[in-house]
DNA sequence: AGTGATGCTGACCAAATAGTCAAACAGGAT
DNA sequence: ATCCTGTTTGACTATTTGGTCAGCATCACT
C-alpha cells in the first residue's frame, strides 16, 4: 500500500491544519487548499474528516513507541538510557504537536484504547527497568510510579504548553525556544537526582 | 457589579461546558440547557461566545495569582514553601481544567497578554527567590529557571494529560485519581531532591 | 390603572461547512 | 478509435449554529 504523491501531499497538509486549528477548528477545504487539490478530491482519498484525522493520530502514536526500547536491558549505564529517552521525548515532543493530541484524547478517550490494547501485556518498560535497578540497589529505594510520571511531566508539559511557561519565564517565543534545546539536558540531570540514591 | 443569580447559573453552565467541549465544540444552547434559561437570554446577558469565554477565562487565571505570594519572604523553611506551593498548584489544575487553558491560549495567544502585563513588572517570584537562597548557601548552585520549568511541568502535566499517563501507568480513570492524590506529596519529594545540595 | 425599566423568550436569519454527485478527464490496454 | 479504470472537479445540498428582534411578563413606582 504505497501511498501516492497526492496523499502524502494531503496526509502533510492535514497534520499541518490539524496541529495548528485542532479536529474541530480544521476545515477540509482548508486541507484541500493547502494540499493544492478540490476538496472533492480530498473526500475520494479520505471519506470523512474522521477517518483523515483517525490515520494522523495513528501515525503519532507509532513514533513514540521506538522509544520504549530504551528500557531494555543493554550495556550503557542507566544515567545513559534516563538522557537518551528525555532526548528522544523531548524530539518527538517538540516535531509533533502533543497539545493536540492530549486535546483530541479527552474529545474522545476511546482513541487510545485499541492502541494500547496492544502494550497492556505488561506493566510498563520504565518501571519494569527500575525494579530491576532497585533490586540490584543501584538506584533510591522508592516508587518508581512517581517518577514515571514526573519524567513524563518534565518532557512533555513544557512543548505542550509554551505559552503560559514563557510568560512564567519572561521570555519571547524566540528565547524560549533556545531555552528548550538547553534544557533537555538540564531536565535529564534533574530526572537522574531524582532516581539516584 | 454584584452578579445575579441567573449570571451565576450562566457562569457555572459555561465553564462546565467549555471545560468539556472547548471553545469551538461548546455550543451556546447547550450551555443555555444546562442554565435552565433560554439561548436568547443567554445572549441577553454575555452578546456573544467570545465575551462569554473571555469572562470564564479571566477567572481562571485570577485563581492561580494569590499562589505567587508563597514565595515572598516567611518565617517558613524553603522546604515547606515548596510543599505549599506544589499542593495548591495541584488542587488549583485539578479543579479547572488545565488542558482548556492551554488549548485557548494556543488558539489565541493574545489572550494572556494583558494578563501577563500586570505581573511582567519584575523577574518571577520563584526565580528570585530561589537566587536569595542560593545566594546563602542554602540551595543547590544551579540556574532556577529549569527548575521552575520542571515544577510547574510536574504540577501541572499529570491533571492536564490524564489518559495518556493512565495508560502507562496501566491504571483505569479511577486508579489514577486516587494515585494522583497522593502523587502531590511525591512530587514536593522530588522537587526538594532537586534544589537541595 | 398606567408607565417605564428590566428580564426573558420563540421564531427567525445568515453564514459556514461536511459531505454528495454527475460529469469530465487522463492514461493504458485492446 | 474505443473502452475501461481510476482520478479530479464544480456545483449543489442538508444541517448546524451564532446571533437578532419584536414582543411578552414582571415588578416598582406614581
Amino acid at each position: 500500500m504505497e501511498p501516492t504523491d497526492t496523499e502524502k501531499r494531503i496526509l502533510q497538509a492535514a497534520t499541518l491544519v490539524f496541529e495548528r486549528d485542532g479536529f474541530l477548528g480544521a476545515r477540509m477545504q482548508v486541507i484541500a487548499d493547502e494540499a493544492c487539490i478540490s476538496k472533492a478530491s480530498l473526500h475520494y482519498y479520505f471519506r470523512t474528516k474522521e477517518k483523515l484525522f483517525d490515520r494522523i493520530f495513528d501515525d503519532y502514536t507509532a513514533s513514540i513507541v521506538p522509544l520504549l526500547s530504551t528500557w531494555e536491558d543493554g550495556t550503557d549505564e542507566w544515567q545513559e538510557k534516563v538522557r537518551h529517552f528525555v532526548k528522544g521525548l523531548m524530539r518527538v515532543f517538540s516535531e509533533s504537536s502533543l497539545l493536540f493530541m492530549a486535546q483530541e484524547l479527552h474529545r474522545d478517550p476511546k482513541k487510545l484504547e485499541p492502541r494500547m490494547a496492544k502494550r497492556r501485556t505488561g506493566p510498563n518498560a520504565f518501571i519494569l527497568y527500575y525494579e530491576r535497578l532497585r533490586a540490584k540497589g543501584l538506584v533510591r529505594d522508592t516508587d518508581p510510579r512517581p517518577l514515571l510520571v514526573a519524567m513524563q511531566s518534565i518532557c512533555a508539559y513544557p512543548s505542550m504548553n509554551p505559552k503560559m511557561l514563557a510568560g512564567s519565564l519572561r521570555m519571547n517565543n524566540k528565547e524560549y525556544t533556545a531555552f528548550i534545546t538547553s534544557y533537555a539536558d538540564d531536565a535529564a540531570d534533574l530526572l537522574i537526582r531524582m532516581m539516584q540514591k
